[in-house]
DNA sequence: TAGTGGTCTAGACCACCAT
DNA sequence: TGGTGGTCTAGACCACTAG
């Protein structure tokens, strides 16, 4: 097996196996897993090669691993989204999350944007919704998501969609963000946003254009956020 | 000693023993670090602790590892330079390392917001520098710098700086970056910007507040950096 | 007290690289 | 061929948590 051209080390199968199970929802969100010597048992490898595929997996946030307790699968929490998924800060350093109000909801047929970004064909169904975001009670970010109806089935006739979606996307849909890459620039206002944010029209605002992947690899949020920050920025650890 | 407020495991004492030495200089970057085996014997701990501190170092980029060769000190390389440190991207996705043109160098004292940056006393002398940068040829990003005169003596004489500085920060004064923070804002271009920039005043950019660290955790470099960022997009990676 | 993950050790074999 | 890091194993002890 050593000499195939596609030869993984143990842990990495054992590693792969795993996120197979997450995938699939053997465990919920949250819920513990097996021990690592029964799942070295079952796997039928030394507890040091599972021990090895849960650190890799305790290292991309998709378990969270405690002392005396055991391995459990990470979930959507209001400290994660804070800190993991919400960069905007302060520039007091202080940090919040977001207050919301939706502003539309609706059914409609792919754009060829949403198709292309999304990995949707020409005709699929995506949910589009807008929101005002406040920060320390200020209308501060314009956000537009676009998400696959085919994952999402009925989100537009949902009354009331939290705050805080991507634990409402694991609650209700078993949809798992697991990983996020956001492109960012630099933009002026249009006529809306500005009297959206109350600012001049061409004020400069940041653009945060996401694109969020599930466990299974597949994108499944396209979000679009405009925000002004006059008095908050944006944080990037390099290392 | 496990009952000591400060217990640390012992891959994490070899490890901090082993950062004192890239610190202080005990093997260059770029050169060899002695085996696992023999640094184990000279720590007198088993092969397996001391790779553990070691796969620690290279998660955090201080060491290369490269199997059948050796451990490494990690070294500014232009990949690593490109890959690492910059994240402005072609929106079509390509990535090239911006061209530099030094608009000015000299030395003074810091202000009081340099100071509080570079955590320097209210009178210490600091270098600063101004670069216009281009990307794929065109002038896109307007930079100053500051550095803590006291780290790179002389370097305001230097006749042509190179550009990519951390290489040179680290060839010429032993000075290594190893971490970086940046806070990202949208700001409008004042008139020597978009002077320099060719475009309206007002028009919106991308700020990039960057302070970098050296191996030893004090902050040298704190670079501010305006950005046209009509083709292209900062990179955000989230998980 | 029993079970979990965390640390540490020792030894074996492998893949890769230089010579 | 010899040395390096990469993988895998087995066993020991520790710290933490829960009942």
């Amino acid at each position: 097996m050593q000499d195939s051209p596609d030869f993984k080390p143990l842990y990495v199968q054992v590693k792969d196996l795993l996120v197979r199970r997450l995938v699939t929802g053997a465990w919920r969100p949250g819920e513990g897993l097996p021990s690592e010597t029964s799942l070295a048992g079952e796997f039928g490898v030394s507890q040091g090669t599972v021990r090895k595929a849960l650190d890799e997996l305790a290292q991309q946030n998709l378990v969270v691993r405690q002392q005396g307790k055991g391995t459990f699968v990470a979930t959507h929490t209001p400290q994660r989204a804070l800190f993991h998924f919400f960069h905007l800060v302060g520039d007091d350093g202080a940090r919040a999350l977001p207050g919301s109000r939706l502003l539309a909801v609706r059914a409609a047929k792919a754009t060829k944007a949403e198709a292309a970004r999304l990995d949707l064909k020409a005709d699929a169904g995506v949910v589009r919704l807008k929101r005002m975001r406040l920060l320390g009670g200020r209308e501060a970010i314009v956000e537009r998501i676009a998400l696959p109806a085919a994952r999402f089935p009925g989100l537009e006739k949902d009354s009331d969609l939290p705050n805080e979606l991507y634990r409402h996307y694991e609650l209700v849909y078993g949809v798992t963000v697991a990983r996020a890459v956001e492109a960012l620039k630099a933009i002026a206002a249009n006529a809306e946003e500005a009297k959206l944010l109350r600012l001049a029209a061409g004020a400069p605002l940041l653009e945060i254009d996401r694109l969020a992947y599930a466990l299974d690899g597949h994108a499944v949020e396209w979000r679009v956020s405009h925000c002004d920050t006059a008095d908050h920025h944006y944080v990037s650890e390099i290392e």
